[in-house]
DNA sequence: CAGCACTGGTTGAAGTCTCAAGCAACCCCT
DNA sequence: AGGGGTTGCTTGAGACTTCAACCAGTGCTG
């Protein structure tokens, strides 16, 4: 069978997007790194950490919305424990369960590094961008993620609960 | 200083962004890995290799147009070698380049290995678009990495030379 | 309650990537 | 010709991620 191959059109996009996907995460490691000797996924962690009301979640919630398996979730909080920016505690209503909480340390590692991340952000991401651009890029960046994960296991899911805040 | 936070728009947007950053290599290192034990990275660079008129590219090139560090191209070709897909030659104009040469073995592990791969590029990434959406994402990805990489070291410069593009 | 499957989470080894250092060939200048 | 700086690439160590066990607690079934 004749495998069908991609327009030319089609390959311009998807290369362009390929070099994005490998790009944009190595820019802001680099800032996060640099600024406050933090990984992006950990520093993802911090900050979903320190959107919730308790400063804490399950770690399978919290793999969850940072899009991580539970193993790499288990990696990275025990990184951030050693660090003294997270803790965790044994759930009360699941004995199996651990809460990640986050520290005191953590709470002001998160405010004091969100500016420039978010700073950065908004250099790579939203400021190249036209009016009607980002609009236009959220619906397909939400078409594609209905395959990817068509179950709304990962952070898909954390968009539809907390989306009325404007920053936690 | 008030640090500007993201409207609620640019941060669901935003949000999106990051678990496709996730979600999209990880699925395509999935495929690559179950059907052809390859890295996505592995796999980029067998592609590239097989698209030249040689079947060969200088290291520094092959890293552009992978995306990839110097270093990284090294590990990567260092263990493509290993496995009988690629093999290194000196380079005849310049002593100190190298040469990565596909062998017969890693252009039969391209061809073999191409349709899977494409074809789920296209679940992924083509298929849920609607029409129209594909230019839009090229041109929305265009201008973001116009500011990763503003110099065009990377892989954007591949598209300048080889493809004569619609778009400016 | 015992047995059994499943879930939530961790662990260690193996693989991959990054970073800094290093080596060799090239270039340029005298 | 022969330094000194630069470029092209590699190397090894350390950090991060993945994968495949694994353990403990839960919940269902009988």
């Amino acid at each position: 069978m004749e495998p069908r191959w991609l327009t030319p059109d089609q390959r311009r996009a998807w290369l362009r997007v390929a070099a994005l996907l490998e790009l944009l995460p190595a820019a802001l490691d680099t800032q996060l790194q640099r600024d406050a000797d933090l990984t992006l996924a950990g520093y993802v962690m911090l900050a979903m950490l320190s959107e919730q009301p308790e400063r804490s979640l399950r770690m399978s919630e919290l793999a969850a919305r940072s899009n991580a398996s539970p193993s790499r979730a288990s990696h990275v909080i025990a990184k951030l424990e050693k660090q003294g920016l997270v803790r965790r505690e044994r759930c009360a209503e699941d004995g199996r369960g651990q809460l990640a909480v986050l520290t005191d340390a953590g709470w002001e590692k998160v405010v004091a590094t969100a500016p420039g991340h978010v700073q950065r952000v908004r250099e790579l991401v939203v400021d190249p961008l036209e009016p009607g651009q980002l609009a236009q890029l959220d619906a397909i960046v939400a078409r594609m993620l209905d395959v990817l994960d068509p179950e709304a296991r990962y952070a898909t899911t954390a968009l539809a609960r907390d989306i009325p805040a404007s920053q936690g």
